[in-house]
DNA sequence: TCACAAACATGAGAAATCCTCACATTTGCA
DNA sequence: TGCAAATGTGAGGATTTCTCATGTTTGTGA
């Protein structure tokens, strides 16, 4: 997990300008201290608010040792999100790797999704990448609103079909519904269109499973 | 839908300085040019690499003009934003409005998610809108990657479990789950604990379900 | 041990972009 | 018609990312 090579995300079919891997001891170091700083950073005002001059600075290296490893900005974010799915891949690999029947996979799904739960509540620098539509904080608080908007259309639903219901249950299920449609979605678009239908399909299954016969 | 106030989304708690509200229609008309400006520099390049100078340059107006009624420019993604959010809740209230019965949830909630999902794959502005992780590709392929890898190992459980169901529908399952997994997380922490909770437990209820008894 | 090439370190400043502001023009209204 | 409010303008201030010419350190072969 430690000694990759030298980060260099691409975008936009740019190929971002090769950078050096650290082959030394001391560059190794110090690129560990710029990972830091940098998590440090994000975890203080978020990964937009971070300013490259301030990691150098908390590293203790020049801006433009900073830049002699990572090809511009977005690569450190990316560094550190690459650390994070490589350390929750090995969890999540052990823990379904000996799963032998239904039980089994109950217990073991139910505790990672735990594991990550808690993940996410105590990690402000995984909130901060994964934090989806952008770190704009505006645009997220648009989104849950509306999403708590659409829901609620559901639930009026959903109260008028299974009246004896807890409402609080149904307000949960149409709001997570909602908000796993929105993801699903996303995702379908971003992956080849045959299995995007496939996905999107799986979903309304799934939702109205839930929706009709809790 | 239209005429709403001067666009004034805030971020960090920072008050974005306020902007006048076009009163005039020589303004009105001048404030649509610059949303539909915009537009079609999100669709042709993204939002990030949409620039202030560009928007104003296609809406026939000067840079000053922008800044008089968008205080910055998330201001304008966020219009833009705020347009499509009320008019798809528009369209979402009229079509659960008459739902009587089960098969009528089922159909008009089919109709929205084919709605939803062609309007996804037709405007690139929404896409880039709402792209989640960001417009970083990197970050959205990583991520990609990552839950295609996580879901391998759920395949992998599954196909032992059941043998005998189709591959290709237990991969679209195990992906769909998984990346629904990361959306209710990222939907968990950002309301409040005890609703997080019970969104945390409804999904792994759903999960199960879907992986255990399809 | 020494010389030398490759790796590493540095920070001033080039380049790009967002946004402001002082001033000019237009509009609506008494 | 005259005036205040609304609107329009674009040069340039402020900030930030990233480059590059130059200097320093490290490992290695003779």
């Amino acid at each position: 997990m430690e000694g990759r090579s030298a980060v260099s995300p691409q975008q936009d079919g740019q190929v971002a300008s090769p950078r050096r891997a650290p082959s030394q001891q001391r560059s190794r170091e110090r690129v560990e201290r710029m990972l830091a700083a940098a998590s440090v950073l994000i975890a203080e005002q978020g990964s937009d608010a971070m300013r490259m001059g301030e990691v150098a600075e908390r590293a203790g290296v020049s801006i433009g040792s900073l830049y002699q490893f990572f090809p511009d900005k977005r690569a450190i974010v990316w560094a550190l999100a690459e650390r994070y799915t490589a350390e929750s891949q090995a969890c999540i690999a052990a823990a379904l790797k000996d799963v032998g029947d239904a039980e089994g996979l109950r217990q073991a799904f139910s505790e990672l999704v735990d594991i990550y739960y808690r993940l996410f509540l105590a990690e402000p620098v995984m909130r901060d990448i994964w934090s989806g539509t952008q770190a704009d904080k505006a645009l997220r608080e648009l989104e849950l609103a509306d999403s708590r908007a659409n829901a609620e259309f559901l639930i009026a639903v959903l109260r008028r079909l299974r009246p004896d219901a807890d409402p609080v249950a149904l307000e949960t299920t149409a709001f997570l519904v909602w908000q796993m449609g929105e993801a699903a979605m996303r995702l379908a678009i971003s992956v080849d269109r045959e299995e995007g239908d496939r996905l999107v399909a799986a979903y309304k299954r799934m939702a109205l499973r839930e929706l009709l016969a809790e």
